[in-house]
DNA sequence: CTGTTAGCGCGTTCAT
DNA sequence: ATGAACGCGCTAACAG
């Protein structure tokens, strides 16, 4: 690059000492208000910054964490890495991305090239397959985001309270035959948690549980909703938004109407093609925010791995 | 970090001077094949690798790009950047995420805030509002994404023969009554140039062009389908899958089945929600591949900036 | 309060 | 072909 000026050169424009430069750049005490001014003076003057390599080789971390999120072209993950980014760069953190396509070799191979990079910290997107195992040599430096794993500081949405928030305002409206249409138990949070949050709300309330967990994807919403469907089912509630859209295509296929969709998830998209829809905002913003805080509270010492649920609330 | 072992550890355990060690590391000439091997086991026997910062100090590049994409959740920009993180991992470029919401303002603070990180390159995502002055000083170590500006590197989708090659294939399948439906010229390569090419195309095959421009969101295509329809109607050309989205929205609402769609733009959503769409791919993903190796040579000097169009092909 | 000195890990002369 | 010495820009330890 050209001639950037160093921290030597403001300490003889100001006609003081590089320690002193040093010193009000990284807003340390004692240092006499008059210098400091003159100083700041002179930086903000030619628009100094400090060399970031210089800085991490003397500190020891160069401010560069990443995310790696499942598939780019999540929604909901989207969502979350919206509201992280200006928070990492807020706090002078460089987030650099990459891509798991919710493969675990993967997510190892980028764990490996991340520690060789010495980086400071990551924020992974959880998914079934990524086991403790993989990822104990980050115990410090890691927030799982919707995931949990003990001893992992993670944030979690809050599926048990979604679905019921779901299922009560269903509920409430008079709804009685309810079916679901979600993920199987071999997925945690997404599967067995929304799963098993339907059926204790049906046994509460003394409704038939109808259901099927075909998986994750959009045509598995589609090809299934068929099968939840009785001549009493009034609401439809899908575990994800991604479910959701496939179900919708297939009502609007079928022209039928006279059902109330309802799911986790509240994504644009989904609103727009489907207004009717009831949604829960799992808190995908406050997840990011929330991830990016924890991450750097964690790597700078100033608070142990911990796990943080987001509520969530009707959209 | 802990105690990581540097160039002077590896020189030491593998009985050599420290300059030898680096000279290994960066392949450069002048050392016995014997030396060499020597180091190279104790480097792969440790997975030792050289500090980043350091290099970088002495370097001057820190080998960290950014990406800045309009919004992460743009379908077709996903597509591109999908292709790009793999090719900038390779050449062990570190990318880093950046979001302008189609804003020029955004897009300066970023750019301001790169500068001052003393970043060695940046692919842009381009739309309205991005002027050529706001990018003067990164002419050198820039590359323009979907728009082009002069004296800058560009990659670009072929705008006219996308829709030439839609229209061409609607025609070929007979229909005569094809509307458009587009974005404003304003936005010069998916407004202007693709609306000029349908008109041109009409022109040359005597059609009678029946369109209408009314933006690039969902809703807007959804709006304004009904606008273009005439009973002769028999295709639908949408000018980018999203306005298809918002059309093929309306018309299964309004049950019209009878009408082709056509669209640029080869996301999957788009697929699932309407399979009998006719589609071509813009080359997204070779688009982002060709984005970043333009970019890692530009900024290594191997070339200078020069605008690339990528083909596009029926998907 | 402030300036001076000594490295951090690496690439780069310059001798050998 | 190889090693010793120097310096990149910065922070930390030590003097004054």
């Amino acid at each position: 690059m050209q001639n950037r000026l160093t921290i030597k050169d403001i300490a003889r424009l100001s006609g003081v000492g590089k320690s002193t430069v040093s010193r009000v750049l990284n807003n340390e005490s004692g240092v006499s208000e008059r210098t400091r001014e003159r100083v700041e003076a002179v930086v903000n003057q030619h628009g100094f910054s400090p060399s970031r390599s210089a800085r991490a080789m003397r500190g020891q971390s160069d401010k560069v964490v990443a995310i790696i999120v499942s598939r780019l072209d999540s929604l909901s993950e989207n969502l979350a890495v919206q509201t992280m980014l200006p928070t990492f760069y807020e706090q002078g953190y460089d987030p650099i991305m990459m891509e798991s396509q919710f493969s675990p070799d993967l997510v190892e191979e980028h764990l490996h090239m991340l520690r060789r990079r010495n980086i400071d910290g990551v924020v992974l997107f959880g998914f079934t397959g990524v086991t403790e195992k993989l990822l104990s040599s980050w115990r410090a430096s890691l927030v799982l985001l919707a995931r949990d794993a003990k001893g992992f500081a993670s944030v979690c949405y809050d599926d048990e309270g979604a679905i019921n928030l779901l299922m009560q305002n269903l509920y409430d409206q008079g709804h009685r035959h309810i079916s679901f249409i979600g993920v199987p138990h071999s997925d945690i949070t997404t599967g067995k948690r929304r799963h098993e949050a339907y059926l204790a709300f049906c046994e509460r309330h003394q409704l038939t549980p109808n259901f099927i967990l075909p998986g994750l994807a959009m045509k598995h919403g589609y090809d299934n909703v068929a099968s939840v469907l009785t001549p009493d089912t009034s609401a439809l509630l899908c575990a994800t938004d991604t479910l959701a859209l496939g179900a919708s295509k297939y009502l609007q296929e079928q022209r039928i109407d006279n059902l109330q969709l309802a799911s986790v998830g509240n994504t644009p998209l989904m609103k727009f093609l489907h207004p009717e829809i009831v949604t829960v905002d799992p808190g995908y913003a406050e997840a990011g925010r929330q991830a990016a805080a924890q991450l750097i509270d964690q790597v700078n010492g100033r608070t142990d791995p911990r796990q943080i649920v987001i509520p969530a609330h009707l959209a």
